[in-house]
DNA sequence: TAAATTTACTACGTTAGGCGGAGTAGTAAT
DNA sequence: ATTACTACTCCGCCTAACGTAGTAAATTTA
């Protein structure tokens, strides 16, 4: 498991790039970040729904309620065009991120 | 420059790292850090020695005084095996981090 | 049919790392 | 005498993440 502190900065690039194709909500997204990196990551739900605070606030995604007629409803989340050019610039960021640390880091299993 | 959430997690790796092959102290290693990284990442002093602090309570460095016979004194870091250990765990860590939040980043600029 | 489990959140309070701002202490250059 | 550079130190704030607990509705199991 990858520690919470290495993955702060990381969970709002996640999500958005979840919601890029479809809108989503909390479960079902907390799913997919656990089945895509086969484990290594799952995100709490506290950290999860604080990222959604978040996102919401700073305009990068918007929320509507589901209409399911069976089970609790949901809150399903979308992105907006800012949601969309804040991931894009983020994912820049972490090119030069990788970069960076790896100016400091030792790879032990060779290049 | 390189969002400090984003920094979060690193700064203790990049200090250690610098320190392996020799003892140092703050201003010497918040210099090293904006000159590899070419002034993409610069460690605030608060960061820096609030990093410091970290580090000797986990036992992962200990802290000497300089006799330099000008200027002020300075309080000079070296790794310990502890502190050598961690920060080869954390390499391995990050290398697994790369692959993990590559799954949910675009690279705009082609593999 | 009652109890347990799963889905889908919400609320509350704490912790840790990073940061802004200010201050201290010494030397060196103008 | 003032400014600048080196080398810290102190204080208090902010934010992301977390632990714990609780709510609510449906679905599964006993």
């Amino acid at each position: 498991m990858i520690s919470s502190d290495i993955m702060r900065g990381y969970n709002d690039i996640i999500l958005l790039s979840l919601l890029l194709n479809q809108a989503s909500y909390g479960y079902e997204l907390s799913r997919q970040i656990r089945e895509r990196t086969e484990g290594l990551y799952s995100i709490k739900e506290t950290t999860l729904y604080s990222a959604f605070e978040r996102l919401l606030r700073n305009g990068y995604i918007v929320s509507f309620f589901g209409e399911e007629s069976f089970g609790k409803r949901r809150t399903y989340y979308r992105i907006t065009p800012e949601g969309r050019a804040y991931y894009f610039e983020k994912c820049e960021e972490w090119e030069l991120t990788k970069t960076v640390i790896s100016q400091f880091v030792i790879n032990q299993r060779g290049k």
